[in-house]
DNA sequence: GATGAATGAGAATTCATTCAT
DNA sequence: GATGAATGAATTCTCATTCAT
């Protein structure tokens, strides 16, 4: 009985933990990690707070999975550029892959983005920051100058930030991303001719 | 009334309100709105959390009162900037003396950039999305290029970014500012020159 | 069915409950029944919680059976003590056999010992009770002064606490059992011969 | 207003820990501590559970403030006990002290009695076992008989049982821890003229 | 013989807030 | 200008227990 031959299989059964994510997610995004409490989640997927606790051992646990599942392909992105040289091509590759690899975990990026505080406090902190910072190592010479440096930053921030400062910019979604994309590209551009002249 | 001629206007009888304000300043910066207690700020004041109330009539009234205190120069900054003709000149210093106006209320900047989720649930937050859109729409040319208008808005970011990002990177913080602001300047100026080729 | 004349006796298939019923009793000696879980037990044994319940119908019956399975020898001491005159001799090999069944099942009798409070409440209270009644007024004369019925008392109990209050003495445990029954043998004897001049 | 010129002025307010304190050794005694919770405790006292927050940090300072308040005598006995010789008389007295000690904090001694399983947990397992140790040393001769060395510590232990282990022995209270008295005392004797001889 | 998933009850603790003094 | 005492509502988390599979 149940699950038939259709494709409901998966979705029955044994997917409370994905939707535990999904709505923690969207709440932590929304309200933020310590406004959200594990009732509202609990209430939200109609089962009891107890069942939260048997998929994740704490409120933290939840956020940390969410965090490590959602940010894997910036992980491999990092692989990646790491075995690369150094050249502006390199350094426009990581944009815009990064790019699209925010734009995919982007409500994680938003929370992360909004609960700073919250997020030192928590493991991940560490691991974000850890993360950054590879990024940034591979897109700065380091004896550029300051200025240089800057600008390089820079660039990543303006994808981070880009999704959320626009959206009450008018324009269609795609659009936007592909000029906030442009900006960063150019950033990184104007910052490695001006290191390497 | 109160203050009379003598100078003693800042310690006044009981400078109570100025040092709870200070040390919730520093928490909610450090920790973030929710997770600062004002059990803790009594403590930290060596007081009770009783007079704290004596002062302020909720928690929330008293970041509102930070707000309110220390974002002026930047009402008096958008004041100003509404004035002016919209040209490069205007642009490049409304930048110039936004980078100034931050740098001064840095721990309350840092806190609303760490906590924008707190913020947003929060009466100040209204205010602060305003002044936002003010400070935008000052610097941004409504029918530009939707890259140029990324570009402007980037510069804001840059801004509001630069000294956090910046922190573990070595050098003087004079000249990272400043750094910084060169290139919230050069993305405004490459803004405006585009648009008005 | 089961166990044939092959001598599995005592691991037959599935010795499960034996196993729990010995990390059970181990936790429950060590920290005590209410803060030991059914978690904790199940982790230990690396099975489910789910899996204890196939085997006891609650956390309770674990104890109970424990209590059930360990004590059946001094069941039968008090049995035997019932049958046989009140005699000095009599005294001294109750003590003595007491000693005995009380260093074989140690752990049971020092949760018991220890947890008293909680085993009030728990259904072998009252069981345990009734023994330690049986036994006391087997070596005790009712008629006999109180001093003495103290000294009979304190036999018992310098037995049962012998081993614990002991263990930071040095010395070989062996030699330290036997110190305590002689002293808990000289108290009944003195009680005896004092009742009976 | 209130308390007038009667006696009744010292409990009507802030007397409060006091009845915390009361209230909570009677529970902890009758039904352990881990099976007495905090709303029980604010039940009987008619406050809320958060009223005993103001008054004590958590559950466990509760019962560390009753081991401290009620064990100074205790605390005293030993003090005492360490600036006099070894001699039998000594001895004997401190053990009539210590048992006058134990019957004025007769609940937090049964409760500890019942509760070591707990106790061992807390931090004031600790101190309470030293002070044990303590006691045990000044009444032990450290170069007597193994034999005699246990006289001794049965002779404390006598004193501690007795009172919970007589209680559903008929006879007037005074008497019987007059009689526990004596026995505790001729054992100490014993040890003392045996080791001595 | 056992598991996976869940529940309902309850625990300790924390918090912003109030108010008589 | 401030305190001492308290509250009510919420929070995270744990536990014994159940049951379909």
């Amino acid at each position: 009985m149940g699950g038939t031959m259709d494709g409901t299989k998966q979705q029955r059964r044994g997917n409370t933990r994905q939707r535990i994510q999904d709505v923690a997610l969207a709440l932590f995004a929304e309200q933020g990690y310590e406004k959200t409490s594990l009732r509202e989640i609990a209430e939200r997927l109609d089962v009891t707070k107890a069942a939260l606790y048997y998929h994740f051992k704490t409120k933290e646990e939840i956020i940390v999975s969410l965090f490590e599942d959602l940010t894997q392909p910036i992980q491999d992105l990092i692989e990646w550029g790491r075995g690369q040289p150094h050249t502006l091509e390199t350094k426009q590759e990581i944009v815009r892959r990064y790019s699209r690899a925010l734009s995919h975990a982007e409500p994680l990026f938003r929370f992360m983005q909004e609960n700073q505080a919250t997020v030192r406090e928590l493991r991940i902190g560490d691991s974000f920051k850890d993360r950054m910072r590879c990024l940034r190592d591979i897109l700065l010479d380091p004896d550029a100058e300051l200025v240089d440096q800057v600008r390089s930053v820079s660039a990543l921030f303006t994808l981070h930030a880009g999704m959320f400062l626009l959206q009450d910019l008018d324009g269609d979604v795609e659009k936007k991303r592909a000029a906030v994309l442009e900006v960063a590209l150019d950033q990184v551009t104007q910052a490695h001719e001006h290191a390497h002249r």
